[in-house]
DNA sequence: TTATCTGTTATACTGAATATATAACAAATA
DNA sequence: TATTTGTTATATATTCAGTATAACAGATAA
């Protein structure tokens, strides 16, 4: 998988970093168990610092999107905690969908974005 | 409208405040021409600086949100730049859907997570 | 055993963002 | 005229982001 880092983005790197891997999840270029390049060896790829990316690496683990194996490295390894999951979700999803009300979009119009979004994640599952 | 800061979060009190706003359009708790109260005035109320209120307002104003009236101070004033305000909606989307995915959630508890939010918005739209 | 690789931790530094404080300005209002 | 509006200018303290160098323990491969 590739892993770019906008440098002009206002986001923080490591922020990126985690979005980017977790986008990798969600379309299966990464799969359970598949490990992750280590923390200086990425960070020698994309040019950041090598705290940077083990900043992103730990967060991911504290959100259940990897774990540490003593032989592999960091690998992804899902601690799907649905209840934790959905709540984190639905506080997420109250912010962006009151903007989206505010500008007139409908309910409709939400669901087949997200229609979209799910079919373009779950598509790539495949190649 | 009570706007409250948390003071224990790790959301910048600029962002809190921005956000409760946009909470009070989205249900109508503020209404198109309503005016907010002065930068000094929520400052006073809510125990924090002039200058934090008054990020969030312009911040709010560059967004489309609220306008400058010279009578009236600032006011609600939504611009619906319909387009790129579905462009922003689906960027964000992106981001807490993939985490979504990882975590098993799928896309039928989506669309019911979505309808029950502009539910709740929008039943208090009339009281 | 030795050398290397893994994540991790400690320390230090720079620059930017956040939040506060005091002060002043022009335009509008009462 | 006095007050209120948003706005702007400084200044300061604190935290966050990112980098840099260094070291550590556990695992691995020579």
């Amino acid at each position: 998988m590739i892993v770019r880092i906008d440098f002009n983005s206002d986001e923080a790197f490591y922020i990126q970093l985690c979005n980017q891997i977790i986008f990798g999840i969600a379309n299966a270029e990464f799969r359970e168990g598949d490990n992750l390049p280590s923390v200086r060896e990425l960070a020698e790829d994309i040019g950041i610092n090598m705290h940077t990316v083990n900043k992103a690496y730990t967060i991911l683990k504290q959100e259940g999107y990897v774990k540490l194996d003593r032989r592999k490295g960091t690998v992804i390894a899902i601690n799907a905690d649905k209840m934790k999951a959905i709540e984190e979700l639905t506080d997420d999803m109250k912010v962006i969908l009151a903007k989206a009300i505010c500008k007139n979009i409908s309910c409709e119009e939400i669901h087949e974005i997200v229609n979209k979004i799910f079919y373009d994640f779950l598509s790539m599952d495949s190649e």
